[in-house]
DNA sequence: TATCCGTGGAC
DNA sequence: TGTCCAAGGAT
């Protein structure tokens, strides 16, 4: 007699579900279990706002972040109204940051609404919700039916069901899987529940299975293979460039530039330099020629950053002026107003790197 | 479908 | 040092 699966994916949502009622991680934007089978529902806002955070980011990194937001922005509406650059500032090191430009249209699209969205159809029109976002939402704040995949579900999927197609071209086999799963009663909790299964329990790496609620139906287990899975294809190697960077200080402050709205750090600040090359040896000293020749520079720390899909490698040359400039194309930033500019971090440890040098060689 | 897009932590 | 990858979305 083969096992109906019906009954299987029951037995798992009720496993799944006790296991959280005890072990649910305490976060800021979540309404504990208990609370919410009294009735709490959690802030649609919240929600949405941690989890355009949480897009490719971990949970600790978020936090700090999430609390300052919600100080700055109590209401969808001052989020809403408030200037680009404030958002793209308390953004920075966040990363990715055509989140922070997403997440304002996004706080502008919903503010002009009469109502939240509820449904996965409805978010999915919001700026910076895709397929993923759109039902956590729809499941978390509203309790619809949907099942969000993310790279923790596809991880508890894919050795529950022993699945060995290889991501990401097996997307639509875990989102079918996924969408079967959908608990009628609890749908929020279930969403979050296999989140924090796969955060904390079924693991990428040395997966505790030998806690886990789901032992007894994960075929991955029965097969002692569940850290071979999910399968995934081979990623492409990473180039490295290279480029300079000068950190110019002047009686008023940093030298510093707005990066284009689209693209790499778009919408940020940085610091004049280079562009960056794949060939190191087109990375070569040239000082912006608005400063003249007489400059005399001092050589930072070379700054290493990784990003998506390239190292980078800048050399930091820094120079203090004494008379005070107008630039078109840039803007001089007070070194107090550093800690609040839309400086990523990139740009963060070179203008450390150059002040570091000046420091160093001041008197000497 | 494939590529682009940050950052930090674990191992 | 390298490698993986974390509550993905836009194009």
């Amino acid at each position: 007699m083969s096992p109906d699966p019906q009954a299987i994916r029951q037995r798992l949502r009720l496993s799944l579900l006790d296991w959280y009622d005890k072990a649910a991680r305490d976060l800021p934007w979540r309404v504990a279990p208990a609370d919410r089978q009294r009735g709490h529902a959690p802030d649609p806002y919240h929600v949405w706002l941690s989890e355009i955070m949480l897009q490719q980011t971990t949970v600790v990194t978020v936090k700090p972040y999430f609390e300052t937001f919600l100080r700055k922005f109590p209401r969808l509406e001052d989020l809403a109204s408030a200037p680009l650059d404030q958002v793209l500032g308390l953004w920075a090191g966040l990363g990715y940051y055509a989140r922070a430009r997403n997440l304002h249209a996004g706080a502008k699209a919903l503010a002009s609404r009469s109502t939240f969205p509820r449904d996965v159809a409805g978010l999915l029109e919001i700026p910076g919700i895709g397929p993923y976002t759109a039902a956590a939402v729809a499941a978390i704040a509203f309790d619809q039916p949907v099942v969000p995949v993310d790279g923790n579900v596809e991880r508890v999927l894919s050795r529950l069901w022993k699945i060995d197609q290889a991501l990401p071209a097996a997307k639509p086999v875990f989102r079918t899987q996924a969408a079967k799963l959908a608990d009628p009663h609890r749908p929020g909790d279930f969403a979050q529940a296999l989140m924090d299964l796969g955060a904390g329990v079924c693991t990428p790496r040395k997966p505790n299975c030998l806690i886990c609620p789901l032992q007894d139906l994960c075929q991955a287990y029965q097969a002692d293979e569940a850290e071979s899975y999910p399968k995934k294809q081979s990623k492409k190697a990473k180039p490295r460039r290279f480029g300079w960077a000068y950190v110019i200080v002047t009686p008023d402050g940093l030298v510093v530039r707005r990066r284009p709205d689209r693209g790499l750090l778009g919408g940020m600040l940085e610091i004049p330099g280079s562009a960056w090359h794949d060939d190191p040896t087109q990375a070569t000293f040239a000082p912006p020629h608005w400063l003249g020749l007489e400059h005399r520079w001092v050589y930072g720390e070379n700054i290493r950053h990784v990003f998506t899909h390239f190292d980078l490698q800048v050399c930091v040359a820094a120079t203090r002026i004494l008379h005070r400039i107008e630039l078109p194309d840039h803007q001089v930033l007070a070194l107090s107003e550093t800690g609040a500019a839309a400086l990523p971090r990139v740009m963060r440890k070179i203008i450390d790197s150059g002040l570091e040098a000046l420091k160093a060689h001041q008197g000497g």
